[in-house]
DNA sequence: TAGATTGTTAATCGATTAACAATC
DNA sequence: TAGATTGTTAATCGATTAACAATC
C-alpha cells in the first residue's frame, strides 16, 4: 500500500515541480544533494522520501528525474483525468478556471458557475458561465467529484452542503470559511490570506530589531 | 520574545478567521472544546496554543474573543499597515489586487505591475497598471518591503533579483518556480497547484477501493 | 583507488495527546 | 456541590538528522 508521512506528502508538488523543470532542459538525473539545496531542507530527508515512494538512486549519479517524476504523478493520481466545477466566477475563479497549467495534472474544468446574473451567460475561457442553480443537476450530469469554491464566505457552507449532497466528495476551499462536512469528504482550505500572515510576522520582526 | 512553534504558527489564520466570525455575531467567549471541534483539532493543543500566545482563558467559559483576536493580531503584525506591489497583472494578480479583505490584515496594495503593452495603463481597481521596469524605481519610492509575484514562472527569478537588489526583503511567491534569494529575504510559496495534488491523492484512493 | 553518492539505522528533536490537578 | 472548563506535566508519537556502511 501507498503509504508517506503527512510531512513528506506536503514535499511532492515540490519535488515534482523541479523534476519537470530538469527534465525541460534534458537532465537525466538528480542527487538527493541537489535537491535538498534547491528546496532548502535536509539531505537525508531527500533520500528517506525516495525511500518511502519505494525509489532507488544509482550510486554516484543520484535519482533518475523521469522515474521519480512518474512515480510522484502516479502516487498522487495525477495521471487519471479529474474533472471539476469551479463554483464562483469572481478573478479568483477566473483565474482558477482558465489556468492552463492544471491540465498538466489531470485537473480538467468541466464549467463555471456563479449567482450573478450579470456574469450568468458570458464567456470565460471556454466555458459558458452558468446559474448557480445548476450546481447539483452539473454535478450528477457529469458525476463530478470535486468542486473548487472560489465564492464569498457567507455562502461557501451552503453551497458545500449541495455540492455534497449531489454526490461531490472534496471541496478545493479558495474562502476563509471553515467548512462542515460529513465523514468521507475531504477538504483542502487554501486560505491565502495565511500566507500574508507569515510574511507580516516575519516583516514586524524586522522593524522590531532595528 | 514572541515564540511559538512552527505547527501553532500555522494555526493562527484560522484561530483568527473564526474569532472574527464569531465577534461578527456578538459572542464574548469561546471554549477550546468549541474551536478544536470547529478546527477538527486535539482540545488540548487548542489550551497550549494559547498558552503561547500568553493568553489565559476564564474557567467555566473559555478564552475573550476579542482579546485572542487581537492578541494574534498584535503577535503577527497585522496592526501595522504593510504596502505590497503586485507584480503581473494576469487573472491571479487581478484578484490578488482587488481583494478588499486584505485591508482588514493591514495589507495594502500601493502598485501593480506588467510587462504586456496591452495591459499597460489599464486600470485595476483604483490602480492604474504600469510597466515592469519600473520595478525597482517603485519600490525606492515606497520603501517597499514585499512584492506578491504571479508572473509567469519564467520570470519570477529575474524579477525578484531585481525587487530584492531595490530592497525588498519578503516575496509572496505565487508562481511554482523556487526562487533563489540570500539570507535575510523570506519567501512565501504558495504552490496552489500542491492543494490540487493532495486532493487528487484522496480522490484516486477513493476509488481504488471501490 | 579515491570520491561521490545512496540507503539505513539509531539518536535527536519537535509536536501532539493523555492524564489530572486547579478553580470558578 | 457538581459540572465545566482551564492549565500544566509527562508520555507518546511522528519527523528530522547524524552517523556510517555499502557500492559504483
Amino acid at each position: 500500500m501507498d503509504r508517506i508521512s503527512k510531512a513528506a506528502f506536503r514535499r511532492l508538488p515540490r519535488y515534482h515541480q523541479i523534476l519537470s523543470a530538469y527534465e525541460g532542459v534534458g537532465r537525466e538525473y538528480i542527487s538527493s544533494r541537489e535537491l535538498s539545496e534547491i528546496l532548502d531542507i535536509n539531505e537525508t530527508l531527500v533520500r528517506k522520501d525516495m525511500a518511502d515512494l519505494q525509489i532507488r538512486g544509482k550510486q554516484n549519479q543520484g535519482y533518475s528525474i523521469s522515474t521519480l517524476r512518474l512515480r510522484i504523478e502516479e502516487f498522487l493520481g495525477l495521471q487519471d483525468i479529474t474533472e471539476a466545477l469551479v463554483v464562483g466566477a469572481g478573478h479568483l475563479g477566473t483565474a482558477l478556471a482558465t489556468y492552463v497549467g492544471f491540465e498538466q495534472y489531470g485537473l480538467k474544468i468541466v464549467g463555471v458557475l456563479d449567482n450573478d446574473p450579470e456574469r450568468i451567460g458570458s464567456m470565460i475561457g471556454t466555458h459558458e458561465v452558468v446559474s448557480i442553480f445548476r450546481l447539483a443537476s452539473m454535478i450528477q450530469k457529469h458525476a463530478i467529484k470535486l468542486i473548487i469554491l472560489t465564492v464569498p464566505k457567507a455562502a461557501a457552507q451552503e453551497l458545500t452542503d449541495i455540492a455534497v449532497k449531489a454526490g461531490v466528495i472534496a471541496v478545493w476551499n479558495f474562502t476563509p470559511q471553515e467548512l462542515n462536512v460529513p465523514d468521507g469528504v475531504r477538504i483542502r482550505n487554501e486560505q491565502i490570506v495565511g500566507g500574508f500572515m507569515a510574511l507580516s510576522h516575519y516583516l514586524k520582526n524586522v522593524s522590531d530589531k532595528e
